[in-house]
Formats: C-alpha cells, structure tokens, sequence
RNA sequence: GCCCGGUUCGUCUAUCGGCUAGGACAGCCCCCUUUCACGGGGCAAAGACGGGUUCGAUUCCCGUACCGGGUACCA
C-alpha cells in the first residue's frame, strides 16, 4: 500500500523559507523516503502568506539546493489539482456547509467590531482573552441564536459572515502523536475556530482537513505550536466522517532563539548577524534583502546535516551525515519532543566538516563561483584543484576561500608592508635579490626544492630563516594568512613567484 | 489568567533502573606550525526543586518552579 506523507506549511508572510520550515520538510522527506511513500508538500497561500510574485519559483529552488524535491508539485498540476487554495474555494464551502447541516457547525454574522466588544465586556483579570466558545456563543448573533427566517434573510442578502465549529462542551479527545504519545484536551477550553472566512477563504483548521483527505494524506508532520489547535482538527475528520482515514500525527519541536527566549525568527539572524532563510530573499514589496545560509557560504549537504541534528540524533555519537545515511537511519522515534536552540558556531561547524570532506572535484564550480563573485576569475582549472586541495582544510565557509585563495589567481590589491618594513635592511634585500636569480635557475619548481634553496642562501647570508618567512609570504600573498608560503611557491610558479619578490622590494625602497 | 507541551554541562545532545553521567560546539591550557588555520592531547563544565516507588533513581509516579507554545475572520 502507498503512503502519502505530506508536510504543509506556510513560507514566511515575506516570502522567505525559515531554518524550522525546511526543517518539518527535511524530516519529512527521511520519513517518507525511509517508508519507501511519497513526500508531498502543500502549501498555503491564504491571507498575509498569499504568495508574493517570485516565491513559488523560490521555494522549488531551495528545496532543490536541499536536495528536497517533492514527489509532486505543490503548486502546477497533478492528480488533486488545483493546489492553490484560492483555486479551491468552491470545496471547502461545500463541506463547511455540510458541517453546519449536521449541526456540527453554525454561521455567525458578529462583525470585527463586535469581537472586539465582546472581548473588552468579558475580559477578566483571570481570563484577559475571552473565547468564542460554548459559553460566549449564547450571546452572539449567529444561527444558533437567530431564528432561522433571520438567518435566511441575513444570508440571502449577502450580510459578510463566517462559519465557526460547534464545539462539544464536555468532551475529551485523545490523540496519539508520533512523537509526543498521548495527548488529550478538553474541549470545554477551545474555542469555536472559524472555518470558512467572510471572503470565502478557509482558515487553515478547515483546509488542513479538506486537503489531506480529499488528498489522501496518510501521515502530517507540522511544528508544534500546532499542537493546541490539534483538537479542532481531529473533531474535523470525526465530523465530516472521515475518521477511519485520518493521518498519523508528528508536532516537531521548535527552533529557538540562540540568546533569549521564543522561537527562532527572521530578525534573530539580522540582529545576531547569522542566516534564517536557506537561500537569499529579496521581499518584492519592500526590496527588503534577507540573507540566505547558501549565499553565506553553505555547503547544502552541511545545511541539510545540521538541521537534521537540531532535535534528532540516531542514539550514537555520529554527527555527519550525508542524505542518504539520515534516510537510513532516521526515525520519528528518535525526534526530541523538547525544542533547541540555534548555535551558528555549531552550524559553520558542520560546514567545515563537509567542506573537509568533499572532494576537490565536487567543491570546484561552488569556488569558482564564489570567487568570481569577489572578482576574482580562475582560468586555470588545474591550478584551481591544486588550490583547493591545498586550503580547504582552512575554510569553514565557502566565502574563505576568497581570502584563502584568491591570492592565487589575483594578486592583492593590498601589501601589508607595515609587517616587514621596521625590520627591512639592505641585508634582507640583497637576500631577496639573490633569492630571485637562485629560483630563476630552479629545474624542478615545487615546494621542497624551494625551500631547501631558501634556507641554503639564508645560511650563506648568515640570517635566521625565520626572520625571512615572514617577509616572503608577505611578498607572495600580501599577508599574514594562507597555506606553507613554499607551497604557494610551488603554485604560483616560477615568473609569477619572481614577479611578486621583485615587486615588493621596489615598494620597500 | 486558562490550556497544551517541555526541563542532563553555556549550547546541541547520549543514557531506554546500576553513573567514576559519555560525545560534539564554544571556552581555557599544551603540542604541532618560523603566518593564520587544520590537526593531536588535556582542563573546566550538567541531571530545576521537593516528595514518593525501588536494594538502587538522571531514568518510573506525583507536586512545585522555570521555559516554550496556544489562547485571531495568522499560519
């Protein structure tokens, strides 16, 4: 038998895909992979998370760098189509009005205003946030206390109005979550959710129901401050009479603030100065830029590696995954019922891992790429797999390889002189004048050479060879970073390592 | 306020009744390195609190405290 395991979730109401967003997609995928189901993911598009222009194409693009492409489209064609929800409209009203035949359900005309007055009349110090419940709805304008012909003439005269659920007032639902076990509620505490808006628009507690089972959805994974609102939906699919096909629960935990409390938000990243979103979003309405982890330097397998560890680990002490490997090892058992705090450290951590282990060949365009971006273009595909092979060790984000690396293919626009010059002499010159004519006449240009002729002539000018290294890793790289200075030697070849010698001594006289 | 979740080093976590409580990140020290890193070695650092249950509780149960979520015609 197939399973269907869907995740549904809404992208930030700018646009942007959040660190716990592609999280709940992330363990998502290992679930249904590891099933052998479908991943399927649905969206929404209601109210401030209708979708601004350009990001359905965004998010198909970060699930691509993740490496997580659904099964079927969330957002053309397939077999449940249409997928948006304003496509949809015309469904949700029919069941929403089926809910009310069945009496499980009512109308209510109550506009803004009078929720709001409501709220004030009944706001207690002990209860500062009255509820439309079984209680409060006695004293509310809606079909239960409006005679029937009012109700036909409000409705038939087009008086705006929404449908809420019926909640039973003395009952307790019970559940079983994936990750949490049992959990129950008593309804007498939640209130009469809407269902249907006065635009025709479901709420998400309607369309999550309608969707996963018109869909054929066998298991809802979704972050927990869903949790409260758990209840609504199980009377749902009790109501509507699709009990028996009602998915399997898992309320994942929740990404944290690294510093204070609450949950991890776009503008923790701006204020801590470390990424939420995976990829790079610009909001069309504001041309606000929000920075992405791929455009700061991730490796997506590191992305992918570190978000799976943020509330799951597979009981031993392995903390690098590849994709594959957390498919196979993944289960909603093992996910932490507890939420976690974001650590950047730890997530540049991960990133260093994979940067160390990838292979040169798999690293090549993503660097080439990145210092491009800088300005620095590599025309030596050879020379770059040299470099690499030579710095990666030394980087943790992608974006080092810039300062890393880049010396290699351009030369700095910036000499750190002020490091050689208190102690330059025309000893150290004549030095480095006969260094030059000594590499001039190397055969075999690499590093061990170069080095044993260095440290011959520092001997036969009687200086110490480390008052040297200094001043020719300054003369080659412009300053006091990068690799073995013979190693870069060895690179840059002959005329260029010359060239570079001969130019800062000019500068030094 | 009420409801629902949660609670092991600063952080992410291991432990499914036997613990000298393990690992990783960050921190500190040493080694390696005539740069800076990487790497190697070491140090410091935790069971929220109070009751039970038990020969034995970090582990099970109950309270309290604290943290988080929810309490919208947002998701």
């Amino acid at each position: 038998m197939s399973k269907k395991i869907r995740v549904r979730f809404a992208p930030s109401p700018t646009g942007g895909l959040h660190l716990g967003g592609v999280r709940t997609v992330l363990f998502n995928y290992l679930f249904a992979k590891k099933m052998g189901g479908d991943f399927i993911l649905r969206i929404e598009d209601t109210d401030q998370t209708r979708f601004v222009e350009g990001a359905e194409q965004y998010i198909m693009d970060t699930l691509t760098w993740c490496g997580l492409t659904p099964d079927e489209s969330p957002f053309t064609g397939g077999p449940y189509a249409p997928y948006r929800q304003s496509e949809r409209k015309a469904i949700y009203r029919q069941y929403a009005e089926r809910l009310i035949e069945s009496g499980y359900a009512y109308y209510a005309f109550d506009t803004p205003a009078e929720l709001e007055q409501m709220r004030n009349d009944f706001k207690t110090a002990e209860n500062p946030s009255p509820q439309y419940n079984h209680r409060i709805r006695e004293k509310m304008k809606n079909s239960l206390t409006l005679s029937a012909s009012e109700v036909e003439s409000l409705l038939t005269t087009g008086t705006p109005h929404v449908i809420r659920i019926k909640m039973p007032e003395h009952e307790t639902i019970t559940f079983t979550d994936m990750i949490r076990g049992e959990v129950s509620f008593q309804t007498a505490q939640v209130d009469d959710k809407v269902l249907l808006k006065a635009d025709g628009m479901p709420t998400y507690h309607l369309a999550v129901v309608v969707d996963d089972y018109l869909m054929k959805i066998s298991h809802a994974f979704r972050g927990e401050e869903w949790l409260p609102s758990a209840p609504v939906h199980i009377l749902l699919w009790k109501y509507l009479g699709w009990e028996n096909d009602m998915p399997e629960w898992a309320h994942l935990p929740l990404i944290l603030k690294p510093d204070g409390h609450g949950k991890l938000s776009k503008r923790d990243g701006d204020r801590l100065g470390f990424p939420v979103f995976a990829m790079d979003w610009t909001d069309p309405k504001t041309g606000e830029k929000t920075i992405g982890f791929k455009e700061r330097g991730f490796l997506p397998e590191a992305f992918v590696n570190l978000l799976a560890l943020l509330g799951w680990n597979d009981g031993t002490d392995q903390e690098i995954f590849s994709m594959a490997e957390l498919i196979e090892k993944f289960s909603i058992e093992r996910v932490h019922k507890a939420g976690a705090k974001f650590d950047y450290e730890k997530a540049k951590w991960f990133n260093a891992e994979w940067i160390k282990q990838s292979s040169i060949f798999s690293l090549q365009s993503s660097i080439e790429k990145v210092l491009s971006d800088a300005g620095i273009q590599v025309d030596d595909k050879e020379k770059l797999a040299k470099v690499i092979a030579l710095t990666k060790d030394r980087c943790t984000l992608l974006t080092d390889f810039v300062q890393q690396a880049g010396f290699f293919f351009k030369r700095s626009e910036t000499i750190d002189l002020a490091a050689i010059q208190p102690k330059w002499d025309t000893a150290k010159k004549a030095f480095f004048t006969a260094l030059i004519t000594a590499y001039e006449n190397v055969n075999h240009w690499e590093a061990t050479e170069l080095e044993k002729i260095c440290k011959e002539l520092a001997t036969t000018h009687q200086l110490k060879p480390g008052e040297l290294m200094l001043p020719l890793r300054i003369m080659l790289v412009g300053g006091k970073f990068g690799p073995g200075v013979f190693d870069i030697a060895a690179i840059l070849g002959k005329e260029e390592t010359v060239n570079r010698i001969q130019k800062v001594i000019a500068l030094l006289q």
